[in-house]
DNA sequence: TAAGCGTGGGG
DNA sequence: TCCCCAAGCTT
């Protein structure tokens, strides 16, 4: 059994004052970070949590400035049509997020007279907007004493406290030892610490403790243990899967897209109709060399892509010019797949 | 509870 | 090339 939170909470202000005074030195400048001194803008802080869920920061960084731009408050957002925003988030993966924000915008303009909720409370009853995201945006961007727990933070944690069950399975047991942190007078620059720690420093594979504020404190270094924790559950594997993509354009050079069910995976983006393999529907059509392989989180696609016409209209699709594909919400696969056809995308 | 949900970068 | 994984949420 792990040791109850009062361990941290006897040692909370030095493990505080140690890991802030890291982070001041090695802190990263990135473009959702407030500029010391000024007040963090709420919104901005709300979309980058939103963009940062599962999404590397490398990726989030290139992202981050041009679609605050597009979207610069709530009511910007809840006045776009949920396609522009769609459009907006492509290639960023996760596109639940994306819908999710756009609900968000709408209830905070229509229910919270446009100003992002400041507790944690009101936050996670937000759409897409879990514990993690209600307590990161409560702590950064309004000052509220809350220890939001991540990936990075339950890493740091586990290795802390020398906790050793798996974290798929018990992340919830750290929020207690979060909260026992909490203090002071920079909540939001603690829950910022904590996950920067965690990716700079406590990193998964080979954790720097030599240079780590926290090593004083740490019962797995003292154990020899960093290493080998967090307790590591095994993967599910990821099956192969084969489907077929048809490049049909009409006598005006138009390309047949098709727009994806609202749910489920890539919800609501564009692509080419596709289909299982050897379900080919009656038509002229011609194979093109080689094969496209994407990668999704839980299997892995090889698409054919085949030119040629169908006998009788796809049903569910409809033409536009191959010149303004840009106009379109499209997930990185259906840009794979046009750019392996030669078409510009 | 466990599965579904994208993508790109690093070791 | 392959595997890991990243500031999670929803159902």
């Amino acid at each position: 059994m792990p040791p109850p939170p009062a361990v941290l909470t006897a040692a909370a202000t030095r493990l505080r004052r140690t890991l802030l005074e890291w982070y001041d030195r090695a802190k990263r400048t990135l473009p959702w970070r407030a500029t010391p001194g000024v007040a963090a803008d709420p919104w901005a802080v709300l979309v980058s949590e939103i963009m940062l869920q599962q999404t590397t920061v490398a990726t989030v960084q290139a992202r981050f400035d041009p679609f605050l731009a597009r979207f610069p408050t709530p009511a910007a957002m809840a006045e776009a049509a949920l396609d522009d925003v769609l459009h907006a988030w492509q290639g960023l993966g996760y596109y639940r997020r994306a819908r999710g924000l756009h609900a968000c915008a709408r209830t905070i303009v229509h229910g919270h007279a446009g100003q992002v909720p400041d507790e944690s409370e009101a936050l996670a009853k937000l759409p897409g907007i879990g514990p993690y995201t209600a307590a990161a945006v409560a702590a950064i961007a309004f000052g509220q004493q809350v220890v939001p727990v991540d990936g990075n933070v339950a890493r740091v944690l586990a290795r802390l406290i020398a906790h050793d069950r798996p974290l798929s399975a018990t992340k919830a047991e750290l929020w207690p030892y979060a909260a026992a942190l909490a203090g002071g007078d920079r909540p939001g620059d603690l829950a910022q610490a904590l996950m920067e720690l965690g990716a700079l420093v406590c990193t998964p594979r080979q954790p720097a403790c030599g240079i780590c504020p926290w090593a004083f404190a740490c019962r797995a270094r003292a154990e020899g243990r960093a290493t080998a924790l967090p307790v590591k559950v095994a993967k599910r594997s990821r099956p192969e899967r084969r489907a077929v993509a048809m490049l049909i354009r009409d006598d005006r050079g138009r390309l047949c897209l098709r727009r994806r069910p609202e749910d489920g995976l890539l919800g609501g983006l564009i692509e080419l109709p596709a289909v299982d393999p050897g379900e080919l529907p009656p038509g002229d059509w011609q194979a093109l060399p080689g094969t496209v392989r994407h990668v999704f989180t839980h299997f892995s696609l090889e698409t054919t892509v085949v030119t040629g016409r169908p006998v009788e209209a796809l049903g569910d699709a409809f033409f536009h010019p191959a010149d303004r594909l840009h106009e379109l919400a499209l997930p990185t696969l259906t840009r794979k797949l046009l750019r392996h056809a030669g078409v510009a995308a």
